[in-house]
DNA sequence: ACGTGCTGTCATTAT
DNA sequence: TGATAATGACAGCAC
């Protein structure tokens, strides 16, 4: 087969690669956001990182955060990363003024809890004969969360810790229970006191607070209501937990030995006073700023090591209220698809990108492709088979490159030019075209000259071998009917090479630019996927902040709890327990019971083992 | 003169 | 197997 125009292109130029493709981003990222461009991802991740830290941990995150309501919107009011400051000072004004209320909310998590709790907290533990236990003692009843010197990675096995006690709480707590507890009325005292969010892991370690110690303040109500009578234990090992004003505990704490969490064998005992009988306010530590500086440690060492359970965690508990673009179509899995299936690129990436005026612009216009409509037709039936005029085929084959349509990418506006050698953009406006009756014959010859110049190379390769039919014909009839067109006719060999050639040229001609199309549609969705999957990740960053931040002020609360418990004990003879002798431990029919410490050890070994060998 | 962007074309592969 | 689509690579042109 004859290759009429072969000798221009030598073949063996120097690669230039992928230029094409770089120059179109180059051109694309003109007209982008400053925040858009996906080749500054790795510093922006770390810019969004500090930032986020910056924000959530010194000054704290609103309360919104725990709203179900208000984290589904998030994604539409994901540039509070700009506007930081809005939540600035959230809850330390908010927390003064609520203090004066019945119920205090914790400005960061939306928790909420009797406002007499810190008070009765304070009051019994001035009540606690403090002074009978050891300061050393003492200090074993401290979370180890609450050391200000442990390193990131004690602080992170202890999230992980919980983690796994966590994951044992919810094979019994209800995934219900937890919607309930969400979704109840604003006067539910459970809802009030731990609004937090829907099925979180840290929801699920509400019924920690649950715990009731109906007896050691008429005000302790954040914890149940319903105070039943201590099942008494009549092991001689287990001794029954009797406060001293003989009311009863109830928990729903299952078999979580509390020991085990708060009796660690080797306590860091620098963080006494944060938590303690000398607290004068707990929840005055729980706002207290070196908290959140360890917090901050803590995200700190947690941020690489974010395990892949806890990460899947989050994953699922986000999934339903992400709402962000991780639809199918967004997905880079999709868009690769999309690479792949060539011909239902196009219009995947249409449904795609509504969003994307410039995309869907694209995508709307369809596939381009030599116009074969009504008007071509007509105006070629008219001409005759036989009398070649491509100009008039021309303006329409070309009608796809109206400057209109262009326009609606800013990033193409710029693109006018003229490539003389093949088309003509000024006569691709009709209206500078009179028709051809109402031209005199000077200027008809003009006219006819302007356009032979911008004939294409192929049209005038036709013209020259006397092709009686039309480019536009010979490029987008149908087989059938281009093999009839052909037979019509008594074409030579050299003939009917050409026109074997203008088709396939024609045809590659509508493919290459529908590629290009596809192209740059395909990076447009990667960078609105990038983009996506920033936010993505710094919502999951936010949450995840919270989410430690809560667990921390769980924790405080169980163990100032469980302070308060054990110090109101007391034995036949009135006197305190020890804390170095004795433990709590909560039983799973809801009991408590006070264990001998060694004893508590073993179970809390035994438990912290359970949850790694279920994870094989 | 040089770089950039767009377009057409070829060669090749996939459908 | 032929036709067509898709795509990388290259060259030419306009800016």
């Amino acid at each position: 087969m004859t290759r009429l125009d072969r000798s221009s292109h030598s073949g063996g130029g120097p690669a230039k690669g992928s230029r094409p493709l770089n120059s179109l981003l180059a051109g694309h990222r003109v007209a982008q956001p400053p925040s858009a461009s996906g080749s500054r991802a790795s510093v922006q991740d770390i810019d969004l990182i500090d930032i986020l830290w910056r924000q959530d941990i010194d000054l704290g995150a609103g309360r919104e955060v725990f709203d179900y309501s208000h984290r589904q919107k998030e994604q539409d009011v994901d540039k509070e990363l700009q506007d930081g400051a809005e939540q600035e000072d959230t809850w330390p004004g908010e927390g003064a003024e609520v203090l004066a209320r019945n119920l205090l909310v914790d400005g960061e998590t939306g928790e909420s809890f009797p406002a007499q709790f810190p008070a009765d907290i304070s009051s019994l533990t001035e009540a606690v004969p403090s002074e009978s236990e050891p300061p050393g003692l003492q200090n074993n009843l401290l979370s180890p969360l609450l050391t200000g010197t442990e390193s990131p990675f004690d602080l992170e096995q202890q999230w992980q810790d919980l983690m796994s006690i966590m994951e044992m709480q919810a094979m019994e707590v209800n995934t219900s229970t937890s919607e309930i507890l969400y979704n109840a009325p604003p006067g539910d005292p459970l809802s009030t006191n731990y609004s937090l969010a829907p099925n979180t892991p840290i929801n699920q370690n509400v019924s920690l607070h649950q715990a009731s110690l109906g007896g050691c303040s008429q005000d302790f109500s954040i914890f149940s209501p319903e105070v039943e009578s201590l099942p008494v234990a009549s092991s001689s090992t287990l001794l029954p937990l009797v406060p001293s004003n003989s009311t009863s505990l109830n928990s729903t704490f299952g078999s979580t030995n509390l020991a085990g969490l708060f009796f660690p064998p080797q306590l860091n005992g620098t963080a006494n006073d944060t938590v303690g009988p000398d607290l004068p306010d707990p929840l005055g530590g729980l706002l207290d700023e070196a908290m959140l500086d360890e917090i901050s440690l803590m995200d700190l060492a947690i941020e690489e090591g974010f395990n892949s359970v806890q990460a899947s965690q989050l994953e699922e508990e986000f999934d339903s209220d992400s709402g962000l673009s991780l639809d199918s179509s967004h997905s880079p899995s999709s868009l690769s698809s999309s690479e792949g299936s060539s011909s239902s690129s196009s219009s995947s990436s249409s449904s795609s990108s509504a969003s994307s005026s410039a995309s869907s612009s694209f995508s709307e216009e369809g596939a381009v492709g030599y116009s074969s409509d009504s008007e071509t037709l007509d105006l070629e039936e008219a001409e005759g088979a036989v009398g070649y005029q491509p100009e008039y085929s021309k303006f329409c084959r070309m009608s796809y490159q109206d400057p209109s349509q262009l326009s609606c990418l800013p990033y193409l506006e710029h693109v006018g030019h003229n490539h003389t050698y093949n088309m003509a953009p000024s006569a691709l406006d009709s209206a500078d075209l009179p028709p051809p009756s109402t031209l005199k014959k000077g200027s008809k010859e003009k006219q006819a000259d302007f356009l032979d110049k911008q004939m294409s190379r192929d049209e005038h390769r036709a013209r020259a071998m006397k092709i009686p039919f039309t480019n536009d014909k010979i490029i987008n009839l149908p087989v059938e009917e281009f093999n009839e067109l052909l037979s019509k006719y008594q074409l030579s060999e050299a003939q009917l090479s050409l026109i074997r050639d203008i088709r396939r040229r024609g045809k590659n001609k509508m493919a290459a630019q529908n590629c290009r199309k596809r192209k740059l549609d395909t990076i447009l969705n990667l960078e609105r996927d990038v983009e996506d999957l920033q936010r993505d990740k710094a919502r999951l960053l936010r949450e995840k902040v919270e989410f430690l931040r809560s667990l921390r002020q769980m924790k405080q609360k169980v163990q100032s709890l469980y302070q308060e418990v054990f110090g109101r004990l007391r034995d036949e003879n009135g006197r305190p327990y020890s804390p170095s002798q004795y433990a709590l431990q909560y039983a799973g029919d809801g009991s408590v019971l006070l264990i001998p410490r060694t004893l508590a050890d073993q179970q809390a070994r035994r438990q912290e083992r359970k949850p790694k060998d279920r994870r094989k």
